[in-house]
DNA sequence: CGGTTTATCGTCATCACGACGACAAAGGAA
DNA sequence: TTCCTTTGTCGTCGTGATGACGATAAACCG
């Protein structure tokens, strides 16, 4: 193997949730150089014994404290501009994770200090290495996916209510949602949400029924967003 | 940078195209030792200063000769299982192109061999590495594409008909498509082909009218699957 | 006990789609 | 030339999904 060109290898994560009707991603603030004090994706490199999605996992768990239970986790892109770590060369695989929101928000044992920032309020050009890039791609993929994917759910706790799940649709598409379509679209669509049987209680208004993530894998006929 | 782990890099592709009523992918023969004389998608190792999507346009030029002037191509997705690959730890960006049928199959500098095979005579187990698993998000990746982009016209010469491009959307998907509802949806959906103003000559039955790819991105609304 | 808030059900017009009929425009056979 | 076959294109009709929006249900608060 050392005929072949040597590359470092990372795994980086674009962790998103929804908190008080803002998508925020996951940062942590670099402790060290290059880009010492900016904010970054939360990740690290790859063991050279480790599987790609074992080391995504693993840094999820370092970042936020969390062993994935709930959420949602895939690989999102591969970044690889020879110039982007002065370090070297370094390819880094991102990977987008869907969380519900922990309000706890980190157990930081590694980063000096972790954070969730609105997303809206973060400017080009604000994070570290191409982290710019990386957070715009996993945005727009989780835009694009909970048209025709029942991802959205990956937002809630594992029950919720539709006024829940369409709080998540309004913040990471900033639209609004006409409340009946959105209650008929997502009952009626099959596999999407299971009724748990139970109603919240103690909330203002009627009580909500409260409903599970569903089998489907996606969904037909996709949830469209408006206008576009 | 000697104090992380050093891995090879890896730029390897799916090449789709529609002949004859197949979707075929081109592999090459190894001629080397791991795997040698199996098929295998047509790749290599990624300069230490070249970028990831310059590597991979490097390969499909070296493998096919032409250098990416129609057709598409994106990034599919990074394998890097250790031990996917005997000869160390190697992680490899994989990359998904469609084009239209060359006929002139391979002008191969490189490979011992090479060849389009359609995707339906493959069996699993049948390429080398984990080409299977590759391949097969390949073709899940383009037939999903086709629902929701206008991408089947990179299967098509620049110039084309309804009717090839009914013949792609068959092909990929394994499905009939009945062409006066198709040739409704695609010259109703705005942007998805722009007519020529020319017809075919010559062939059996009625002209066709030519069309161009259009300039939209994103088909709204999708064209639909049959089923499922 | 009425008013407010939130959840849920219904109605109606419109649109996109599947199924299918009909016609147009070429080549080839009788 | 005159069918006949082949292929392309336009229309029609019924159905299901959707956007707009009214109406009712079930909690809380004062």
């Amino acid at each position: 193997m050392t005929e072949y060109p040597p590359f470092a290898v990372t795994a980086d994560l674009v962790v998103l949730t929804v908190r008080a009707t803002e998508l925020s991603v996951l940062l942590v603030r670099r402790g060290v150089p290059p880009y010492q004090g900016r904010w970054a994706l939360p990740g690290g490199f790859v063991g050279i014994d480790e599987d790609l999605p074992d080391a995504a996992v693993r840094e999820l768990a370092e970042e936020t404290g969390l062993a994935e239970p709930a959420g949602h986790l895939e690989q999102l892109g591969t970044y690889g501009r020879p110039g982007r770590d002065p370090r070297g060369r370094v390819v880094t695989v991102a990977w987008l994770a869907l969380l519900p929101d922990l309000s706890a928000p980190v157990a930081g044992t590694d980063a000096a200090s972790a954070d969730w920032l609105p997303v809206s309020r973060l400017t080009p050009g604000q994070l570290a290495f191409d982290h710019d890039r990386i957070l715009a791609d996993g945005v727009e993929r989780a835009r694009a996916k909970l048209e025709y994917t029942p991802l959205a759910a990956a937002f809630c706790p594992p029950e919720f209510t539709v006024a829940q799940l369409r709080a998540v649709y309004e913040t990471v598409w900033g639209t609004r949602l006409d409340p009946r379509n959105f209650h008929r679209k997502v009952t009626g669509t099959p596999g999407f949400v299971e009724p748990v049987g139970r109603a919240t209680e103690g909330d203002r208004g009627r009580p909500a029924q409260l409903f599970r993530r569903g089998p489907a894998p996606l969904l037909h006929p996709p949830m469209l967003r408006p206008d576009r």
